[in-house]
DNA sequence: TCACCTTTTAACTTATTTGTTATATATTTA
DNA sequence: TAAATATATAACAAATAAGTTAAAAGGTGA
């Protein structure tokens, strides 16, 4: 299981953000992902623990290449819970649903 | 407007989190903030100014008091708008909408 | 005006993050 | 086995973040 604190500070930095919308459209391999960007390799490689960490991608060795690849569910749930208890308008809701319960 | 960036930087704080869940509730003073919290009155004084400078709270000053609110609007849009991108389920929906227009 | 209260800003310290280059580890292939 | 390729780790530098205390700014009311 993974933390939403992990998952916020995965988040938080535009590079990671980015690899996470490339793997959102498939899997790729370590270098592939680096060949995106105007940092180098082992910088790619860190932000990918990073993420790894967070739980919101996976990783497979194939030969001398790594794939990695999204991991949706950790990331929308986390932010789907995160809403529930922040945004006003699903408090509402839950408020909602605890009066009817309570009239039960 | 407030930048995407602005907004998970924003995010990637526990504390901060924290703070936008209590104001979730209603609006609270920046002292009644603080008192929440086992760190100083400053040192919230600066995650409000991150906060609100990501365009996550509104602030009006009542006084000699500051009181502080959520603005939920564009923490929603924000969250929203980056899970369309990179949530896969969401991608496949846009992809067929895509296509549907293709046909036309 | 003066004392008081609330909040922000300044100055500083410490810890963390992000990047770099060089090196190590895995793996394939000649 | 040796050379080449792909990736990760180590060691370090620079920038950023987050906290502290002290002081300033803004506001109230005797």
């Amino acid at each position: 299981m993974s933390s939403p604190d992990k998952v916020f500070e995965a988040l938080a930095s535009t590079t990671r953000r980015k690899i996470l919308a490339y793997l959102s459209e498939g899997p790729l391999t370590a270098g592939a992902v680096a060949e995106r960007f105007d940092v180098s390799q082992p910088a790619i490689s860190k932000h990918l623990s990073v993420l790894e960490a967070a739980d919101l991608i996976w990783k497979k060795r194939d030969g001398q290449f790594v794939n990695y690849g999204m991991k949706a569910d950790n990331l929308g749930g986390t932010l789907a819970k995160f809403m529930q208890e922040v945004c006003p308008p699903s408090r509402a809701l839950k408020a909602e649903r605890r009066a009817e319960n309570d009239n039960d």
